[in-house]
DNA sequence: ACCGCTATCTACATTGGTGTCAATAAGGAA
DNA sequence: TTCCTTATTGACACCAATGTAGATAGCGGT
């Protein structure tokens, strides 16, 4: 039995307009749509039902352009890992000053959202993947300025401050507001706390000898 | 038309024993489960079916203990941040030199996976709910102590000085080794870096005033 | 041995999400 | 205009997971 399958026919409903976008506009206004998806309802909104619901247009169409769901869920992580790659060169870029660097980068990683999709890529892939070779370069760069910058020599010490600024920024910008709450606090001064934590870096260095 | 449930009488395949537990063994053995499938597959492996395999019993059991899928990942969360705490107090106690606090620390959260709980709640949860009572006593507690240890008596460095402690050991947990390998290193030594960060953080008191 | 409670099971109904397919229409090119 | 490419769509089949219901069986109490 073959499904007879309804043609132009019986149509009573009025056929709504289409808008026809060019391939990468479409691919921007779905991406656009799903992360903030991923902002207001977390993982489970990651689905192309919700998604294309959201952008305006059918969950059809975004198969059409991403393959499947993996497909929209991993270009929509390169996507966001661009803009930190981004936002963080700018940062390194913006200023010589070691606490507005820090700042920046405080602000990139907290308020920007991104600490939040690293945890996400760091739960949903099992194996957690090498970073790729651009997040590579960026770090190699990362730690040549954070040696002049901080007038250090030592390998492993500007190793051990890169790796707490790190890990702090990715920690602050998780946890939220939650943390801060915890310390009796509402909210947290993110420039305020940079620049604590650049004097207490820089001052390290020059403990009286 | 009443759907006439096949009963007892067609069962050619032996019935296979059925092993009966208490409440508290079937609630033990299936969060063990979805406890591990956590680790293993990520977040999309807490779902009843693949729970009820691994533990060795029916999915329909796991529904009769938690009562639907949201209520055994919330007894899981639950019990997981039972054992946060737990860890976190034994760190606490378990010794008076802030290298060994810091290092315990650091272990209780990477080592334990305590990071990727916390990741994975501040990721689920849409609003970020206060943090219970529980945890509140805790770092009421671990405020003074750390405020005895330290010799301090700056509420406001305290704040910083733990917060930096805490939001470092979180980063450092869920970034799991992808952060060391970014800076060229296999893998981080929690006990030297958590000895260096107490070191920094101590001698950042007496600077030469 | 008998009984009562309930943990456990199998089977089923239902939902929600995914991916496919053929038809349609919007825009550009000739 | 006419034609061609393809973005877009509604409908459908499919699957995985959830939750329900009745039947069954293990275990303790009497």
């Amino acid at each position: 039995m073959t499904t007879t399958r309804t043609t132009s026919a019986g149509s009573r409903t009025a056929a709504k307009p289409r808008k026809r976008r060019t391939p990468e506009e479409a691919r921007s206004v779905i991406l656009d749509a799903a992360e903030a998806r991923l902002q207001k309802l977390g993982l489970e909104g990651l689905n192309v039902v919700g998604v294309a619901e959201d952008a305006g247009l059918s969950h059809a169409s975004v198969i059409h352009h991403f393959g499947n769901t993996a497909g929209m869920r991993q270009a929509l992580g390169e996507r966001m890992t661009q803009a930190l790659l981004s936002d963080l060169v700018g940062a390194l870029k913006s200023d010589t000053q070691p606490q507005k660097i820090l700042a920046a980068v405080f602000h990139a990683m907290v308020g920007g959202g991104h600490a939040k999709l690293l945890a996400w890529r760091a739960l949903n892939d099992s194996d957690s993947e090498l970073p790729d070779e651009a997040v590579q370069r960026l770090f190699k760069e990362l730690i040549r300025r954070t040696g002049e910058r901080f007038g250090q020599q030592d390998a492993t010490l500007i190793r051990n401050n890169l790796l707490l600024i790190a890990s702090s920024a990715i920690g602050l910008g998780i946890s939220g507001n939650a943390l801060p709450a915890l310390l009796g606090v509402d909210e947290i001064d993110n420039n305020e706390f940079a620049d604590w934590l650049a004097h207490l870096l820089l001052d390290d260095d020059k403990t009286c000898t």
